[in-house]
DNA sequence: GCCAACGTTGGC
DNA sequence: GCCAACGTTGGC
């Protein structure tokens, strides 16, 4: 069992959205960035626990909890002329780029902030919080998972 | 292979 | 809206 978390901004795809999607579950589109597509394609597996992080926002934090639903395959985004995340370059034949589904678990009681992650000397090795860290998918272990939960 | 220019992310 | 920190692109 892995555990994750994953940045969207509310203003595209909220936490809610997901709860309102049929069986509570979405594929996690849109990723383009190499280091965070292999962990999604390699490391990524059915069950595994993912912290739902809203960026670029009023409060960024951590707000719910979803589990992976799917494990890769690629992302059909691409080849869609219409889509934001379009390439024309993508050979089918040769996706460069992975997703997986996600699946709603709860939200949580409250939105435990970055703000407030930052000040715990027990999360300095979070990914999350190294300076100039963007990728949007982060691994964590167990210990900061249930550290991070013990706070909710 | 180097590196400057450019685009993106995301906190503030 | 600003800007730091990256990642990518493309000329050479």
């Amino acid at each position: 069992m892995n555990y994750w978390l994953m940045k969207s901004e509310p203003d595209t795809f909220g936490i809610d959205d997901l709860f309102k999607r049929p069986e509570q579950t979405e594929h996690w589109d849109g990723v383009r960035n190499y280091q965070a597509r292999n962990m999604m394609r390699d490391d990524m597996k059915i069950g595994d626990q993912v912290f739902f992080y809203h960026s670029n926002c009023e409060e960024p934090g951590i707000v719910g909890i979803m589990q992976v639903a799917r494990e890769s395959y690629p992302d059909f985004t691409v080849f869609d002329p219409d889509d934001k995340h379009f390439d024309p370059k993508s050979n089918p034949d040769k996706p460069t780029w992975y997703m997986v589904d996600v699946k709603f678990v709860r939200k949580l009681s409250r939105n435990i902030s970055l703000r407030e992650l930052k000040l715990k000397t027990e999360l300095t090795d979070l990914a999350l919080l190294r300076r100039g860290n963007r990728l949007s998918i982060m691994p964590m272990n167990a210990e900061q998972w249930a550290f991070i939960l013990s706070l909710e």
